[in-house]
DNA sequence: TGTACATCAGTGAACGCGCGTTCACTGATGTAC
DNA sequence: TGTACATCAGTGAACGCGCGTTCACTGATGTAC
């Protein structure tokens, strides 16, 4: 079969965002190439005409994440009206909703303490794609100068993580919520 | 050979002390059979001796986890002579010390993304160690009635969590205190 | 216009490897008589 | 006291399985002449 010229890329798009998705519901080794080109409707072994490696793809597929909350969360703060950026974000990050879709949702509740245990280079083009993910942030963080709005950015996103993963662990919405909401007032009454 | 009657209690509690310090060094799926038994000087096949299945290997290990964790904390909580026994604690967890042994941490900034994906018979467990771990801790956090002080054990383990999670991420010993640092100054100066 | 060949995304069998698990065996020591 | 047998933690080969990766092949379409 010949595609048209844009078939490829699309493709390649196509299991990237399989691949975001999966990496971040199951797992760094939750993306197999099997498992995502079935997602994609293909057969593995098509998969080295789209990848060099598995390693390829889960780098790829972790910078699409990044990117799609950071693409989010900017959404989020810039459409605040009303109120402060940082605090549009913090509510939308400890949605409930937000808490659920862990396939569309932040990374770093997601897969941080895994991401510590990849070899060197991974680590480091990951740490990379936190840079940017920070930078992006920054400008919306509470705080007068840019060193104290980037504190802010760690404090408030570790803060946010924690919640979200431990909220993650509770067995039911109820309990999901507290933590979410005692985290969330927390966090808005702080700055 | 025969061994002393005590022997068998003996290296079955060297084995969940190798896996409980490699479950949290490398992950739910780094605590591998072959891996722990060669750490505890055995070979593979003697295994099943000990264990019904890999999966107690890995409870049990947690289990062993969270009890430690527990017991440094109290100790230190305990331990605190002029200052609140919950500062004593952020001091302690937000310290470059902690977050450079993750073998020996708490679990949660170690494991927790990976705790919410194992089947729901494990889950069950795993929340009940959970709790088990909230219910120690709750004595030593700020506030007045029981309500506000398991209300805080959220809010401050949240953002101990995170703030160690993002911590492990940064390349270099000044980014990580740093990070470390503006958490714990931020949670000392909000109760 | 027709024919032969090139292109290339996708297919599916096969590979090597590491994993959890099983199992026949070992061998030092205890017990029965 | 001596002999035959039982016990049982530990050994190491072997298994089935899923994984990432390779590769000969397919077949629709483009290109050369």
């Amino acid at each position: 079969m010949r595609y048209p010229p844009e078939h490829k890329a699309e493709v390649r798009q196509k299991i990237l965002n399989d691949a975001s998705r999966r990496v971040r519901a199951e797992g760094l080794t939750g993306a197999g190439v099997a498992a995502v080109m079935r997602d994609t409707g293909l057969t593995h072994g098509g998969f080295y005409k789209h990848f060099e490696s598995k390693d390829e793809l889960l780098i790829e597929s972790l910078r699409g994440a990044f990117r799609e909350i950071a693409d989010k969360l900017a959404a989020v703060a810039e459409g605040a009206r009303s109120e402060e950026p940082w605090r549009a974000i913090v509510k939308a990050y400890l949605s409930l909703e937000y808490c659920h879709h862990i396939e569309q949702g932040c990374p770093l509740p997601a897969l941080a303490p895994e991401m510590t245990r990849v070899d060197k280079a991974m680590r480091g083009q990951i740490f990379g794609e936190l840079v940017q993910y920070k930078n992006r942030m920054v400008p919306f963080m509470p705080g007068r100068r840019t060193q104290e709005k980037e504190r802010n950015f760690f404090v408030i996103f570790s803060t946010m993580i924690g919640a979200v993963e431990i909220a993650r662990m509770l067995p039911d919405r109820t309990a999901q919520e507290k933590v979410l909401s005692s985290t969330r007032e927390f966090l808005l009454s702080s700055f």
